[in-house]
DNA sequence: TTGAAAGCGTTACCAA
DNA sequence: TTGGTAACGCTTTCAA
């Protein structure tokens, strides 16, 4: 970092205590409870206009702001929505998703805060959550066990939602089944004639999650039909795809699916530099449906994803948390189909 | 989303309320005051090992999690480091840099907090955050003002840190001029003997904060050289690439930086499908230097952008918590130099 | 070695 | 219409 000349320090803010609303009421001449009420407009009490005026102005004076700790303390519940912040970087996709769950659980009026539990892993994480005492918490990934959602429950939390490959007791869950993913370019490959078929499973760690569910979805899809399926571990890099690529004509494979698009990409790249003809001696798909793959030639043939609607998402929190009392909804939500375009 | 049917209600938890530590203490037979000493480890005070067992075990039996809200509202202060959340999707550059900030400010005993600002903005959000009395706030791109800064100060945050263009009173500041990065671009086009440039401008909104700068940048490499400067609006679609490139030769350039290598993929797609030549009849430049740019045919030229590291953010976080009288730090961040490959 | 009590900033109940 | 007071869960000082 380059250092720029600091400017001169500022008449120190004499490090002044943070003020509360007793220092309000006391600049207005009130009391710390006739604080409250104007400043929360309570509508059960009535306060003068004049009085409000004064507290108003005080409280502005100060830079008063409210501590929300103490007001939670106090109510004895929050409406905080913790997410852990995710550690891997995270697609177009997904950052959609979140955004719009973020959206729908604002005008729901929760607060929805991603913490980042770096280093933390499963329960111990579950406990860092707790301390927070969120009214709701939501959890992507696997990692979560029935004893995390368990210290969640006991320290407050009325909904505990996964989004993941499987059910934990406990929680709701909204089923994300990557093997559907694979099926569906399995199924796809199969019909296009595909006997031998490659799956690239990356290298980078973090993937596992939705690689290895991918994986057996194609092996699943390709179960009776007599085709093989040859499992390739790929880095996301250039030399990796290409070394990959010069052994491509002694694995013998006519198709791959190739992860999603961005490896699809790589290794289409490594395949066509190599003379592999694509799809004629090789048919490749990918998943996600990113825009690039429309921008490639052959055009990319890929799996299109689709996720719930934050909405709905949003919908499910704030029933579960009004009604504690109901069972645990299971919803599958991961919609997968094939988008065939001249790749494969 | 496919309903799947709920298992039947478990016997309800009574709704029981969450333990607190005089729960445990009631359990174990002692104090809350002996029960806080033992679960933080108070050195300055012996507790004899047979309490320390049974007050361990009676908070494992209870599930007890201590409420992080009234600790901090006892302590006076926290150790939350909060950060808005980021309402546009963001590319793994930044989300590289984001979760490598996480980790260490975590190493340093911070907790990160990402708060999502759905639809407040500027002074507003401060508000909002001030309520939770974050010991740090970092702030990326603008709408923060001296106003926002202030209010957080006097709730009791000890460091404020903008990343974006400019610095703001009373906050350090990161600054990341994307003007160099653009700049960089102009610089290298002119170099090349491109003498009419384009200038990709997304259409999509959130991104004139980057979109600009960088803009300007490319204007401000361009000012002596008698070269012109096109403004070229373009929304993320094949179609809006193909309306553009279909009136390439009318608009005469020879050269363009396509605002960033997505951008730069799209519309040299559809500059190949149109006829025209990269780079001979017209260069690209992207911006972030992706792996995708890698793979293109012609490779993509484009400027390879140096964000901080997180450790040296983290760090600076560290230091301004620590010593809050030391005048704010201003720090140039953003790096930026082109590497240059087969299509400029 | 342990316990009693005060106090952090809020809000809600009950009196005035 | 307003004010006093208690309580939320926790830590820490002081006393035993």
């Amino acid at each position: 970092m380059v250092q720029i000349p600091n400017q001169p320090v500022p008449p120190s803010p004499a490090q002044r205590p943070v003020p509360t609303s007793a220092d309000v009421a006391r600049l207005a001449g009130v009391s710390r409870a006739t604080v409250s009420y104007v400043l929360n407009n309570t509508s059960a009490v009535r306060i003068s206009e004049p009085t409000r005026r004064r507290v108003h102005e005080a409280a502005k004076d100060l830079g008063y702001v409210p501590h929300a700790a103490a007001r939670s303390l106090r109510a004895g519940h929050s409406r905080m929505v913790l997410m852990p912040a995710p550690a891997v970087p995270v697609g177009p996709l997904y950052s959609r998703f979140f955004s719009e769950l973020q959206g729908a659980l604002g005008r729901l009026d929760y607060t929805v805060v991603q913490y980042g539990s770096a280093g933390l892993h499963g329960d111990e994480a579950a406990r860092a959550w707790a301390e927070l005492r969120p009214v709701a918490v939501l959890v992507p990934g696997s990692g979560l066990g029935p004893q995390g959602v368990a210290v969640l429950k006991r320290s407050g939390a009325r909904a505990v939602v996964t989004l993941g490959p499987e059910r934990v007791e406990g929680a709701h869950a909204l089923l994300m089944d990557h093997d559907r993913v694979g099926h569906s370019a399995g199924v796809h490959l199969a019909a296009r004639g595909r006997r031998r078929v490659g799956v690239v499973v990356p290298e980078e760690p973090g993937l596992e999650i939705f690689s290895r569910p991918r994986l057996e979805g194609v092996r699943r899809a390709l179960g009776g039909t007599g085709a093989t399926t040859t499992e390739l571990p790929l880095a996301y890099e250039e030399e990796a795809a290409a070394r990959l690529a010069a052994r491509w004509r002694e694995l013998g494979l006519d198709g791959v699916f190739a992860y999603n698009d961005e490896y699809a990409m790589l290794l289409m790249r490594a395949l066509q530099d190599a003379g592999i003809a694509v799809p004629e001696e090789t048919a490749v798909v990918g998943a996600d449906d990113l825009m690039l793959g429309r921008l490639l030639r052959p055009r990319l043939s890929t799996v299109h994803i689709e996720l719930p609607s934050g909405r709905d998402l949003a919908e499910l929190v704030d029933r579960a948390v009004r009604e504690p009392g109901a069972g645990p909804e299971t919803h599958e939500v991961l919609g997968a189909r094939v988008v065939h375009r001249d790749s494969s």
